[in-house]
DNA sequence: CAGGATCCTTGACGATACTG
DNA sequence: CAGTATCGTCAAGGATCCTG
């Protein structure tokens, strides 16, 4: 697994690599609720529990940058800024699936009462 | 997606808690070379370019701690240490192969030169 | 040969306040 | 409503040195 350059950071491995765009915290539950619809920041911010303003914000700009997703933002007041999934951004769709199913599987091994009864 | 703890951790989605057992930049490079052998430190340390000594010895407490690797040391001198995977790092393996095909996919459209022709 | 300990730098992230 | 800007904290990770 050779290295390689590209937007001025190195990559040591295509993992690395793909992980830069759908890795971290927040960037696949992001992507996850734009699958298959619109959503508004404060909507995106209502759904994804415990998400800061910031990281939501840096976040999305960052998905916006790799081009998974597409920002509008409508000249009104107060501001409206809809959110949607690009193909680019579908195709990371299947991934996350595994990853997701992967997460429960370990979850379910570990034991833990998992979603929460109250 | 409700949050849950596990080792005095908390976790927010099924995603952070997967990525947490195979996230970041090196564990899945490390299950990925012991998918089909068992190796000794140094073997390791030499397969996987530009990985630090410090983050080798970390990350594979780590995995062992995880359960995904074991790690078994001969009593001789000087030390012979082997690392294996286990049936839980196996586990692992196809969700690795996604990623990294992604990954893969991702650099392809990038069009990015890979793997480097020198 | 394998790995622990230490020091240091960097950047991820949260909290808060301000703006069109 | 959506987004910047600023400040502070903390942990990830690199470099180096030491040990059985």
């Amino acid at each position: 697994m050779p290295e390689f350059f590209h937007d001025n950071k190195l990559y040591y491995t295509p993992i690395e690599f793909a992980l830069n765009h759908i890795g971290g915290t927040w960037k696949m539950p992001i992507l996850w609720r734009l699958q298959k619809t619109i959503l508004r920041y404060g909507e995106l911010k209502k759904d994804i529990p415990h998400i800061t303003h910031k990281m939501l914000t840096s976040q999305l700009k960052e998905l916006e940058e790799k081009g998974l997703i597409t920002r509008t933002v409508y000249p009104v007041v107060p501001p409206k800024v809809e959110y949607s999934i690009t193909p680019k951004g579908l195709q990371a769709i299947p991934v996350i699936e595994h990853i997701m199913k992967y997460g429960y599987e370990l979850i379910k091994e570990a034991g833990i009462d998992y979603p929460p009864k109250k």
